[in-house]
DNA sequence: AGCTCTTATGCTATAGTATTGCAATAGGAG
DNA sequence: CTCCTATTGCAATACTATAGCATAAGAGCT
């Protein structure tokens, strides 16, 4: 994976160049319209996230934010994580206790997660893809769906080839 | 929820009086035959699991563990949940780092779970129940899936109706 | 500007989850 | 009986996340 390219829906290949600066641009707008603060700390942790392009732990995410000169306290980057996620510019990753841009903001989806455990790249997805699709009834099931965590494990096209 | 009932498939009622002891049996009969040890610690485990019907944390279990006789250092308990986990007796949890009890012993599936937010009860389910479906086309996702972990978390059918 | 309400930050501590490494031991295969 | 492998005992530590309370900064109002 070249340094300039990012694996998105369905591993496809998406330049990036400017993606950060147009997602954090994007996300400065949202903040700016609906009353929310896009303060310096939460900057920086979506920028990390999206110049990283893959998923960071919440305590490599603090080593970066050190770095770079904010305070490294758990909390910090914690309640921006918590702030990111909350309004749908970050995704946890429960499998792997880590955090990722999303790679499809704006959009009111339930995200799904394809994770390579050869290369570590985490896809997002969602269930209008082509290729993919979570059918749930709830009236058969007996459950009424709010939230769901939906991260597939296996190898990536890339890593299928390589092998 | 009486204190015989489990909520299981759909979160369909089913009477396991004597569920534990079955499992446990069928757990043990699978070891045999494949030349598993299923040793005390591990044994115990799965009965507390299947005992409480419901997800608990590694450190819960470890109390419970303790208050049987057994060690309560943490390595107790992650040793035999990694083995009842790899072997299928056991699920984690990953959106509450917690482990139940597989109410599917024996088949051979992917599991999905319903985690109710209210009641904190856990139902398994599998791609092959009828009102939940999940499709991958791995050749359209560029993806091939080892392992999915699929967790909806909402209302189960007893809460809905007492909200 | 001054006030006040709310949200965010600074700071410290602690809770909760999980793994590593190595020595000792037990149980099966030959 | 010996060798081999899987399991256990034990201690330490790593990793992930939250709580609680004081201070500060910004938005809206008068």
């Amino acid at each position: 994976m070249s340094a300039n390219k990012i694996e998105s829906i369905a591993f496809e290949q998406h330049d990036h160049t400017t993606c950060a600066e147009t997602t954090l641009k994007s996300a400065e707008d949202y903040c700016t319209r609906n009353n929310l603060k896009f303060t310096a700390t939460r900057r920086k942790v979506l920028e990390l996230l999206l110049v990283a392009h893959r998923a960071l732990g919440a305590y490599s995410l603090l080593d970066l934010l050190k770095e770079a000169g904010f305070r490294s306290q758990p909390t910090v980057a914690y309640r921006a994580l918590d702030f990111l996620v909350k309004h749908g510019f970050v995704h946890k990753i429960k499998s792997l206790n880590a955090f990722i841009a999303c790679t499809l903001p704006g959009r009111n989806h339930s995200p799904a997660f394809m994770i390579c455990r050869q290369c570590e790249t985490v896809a997002e997805t969602n269930p209008e893809v082509p290729g993919f699709n979570v059918s749930v009834d709830e009236r058969s099931l007996g459950f009424k769906v709010e939230q769901t965590v939906i991260e597939l494990q296996g190898l990536c096209h890339t890593c299928t080839e390589a092998a």
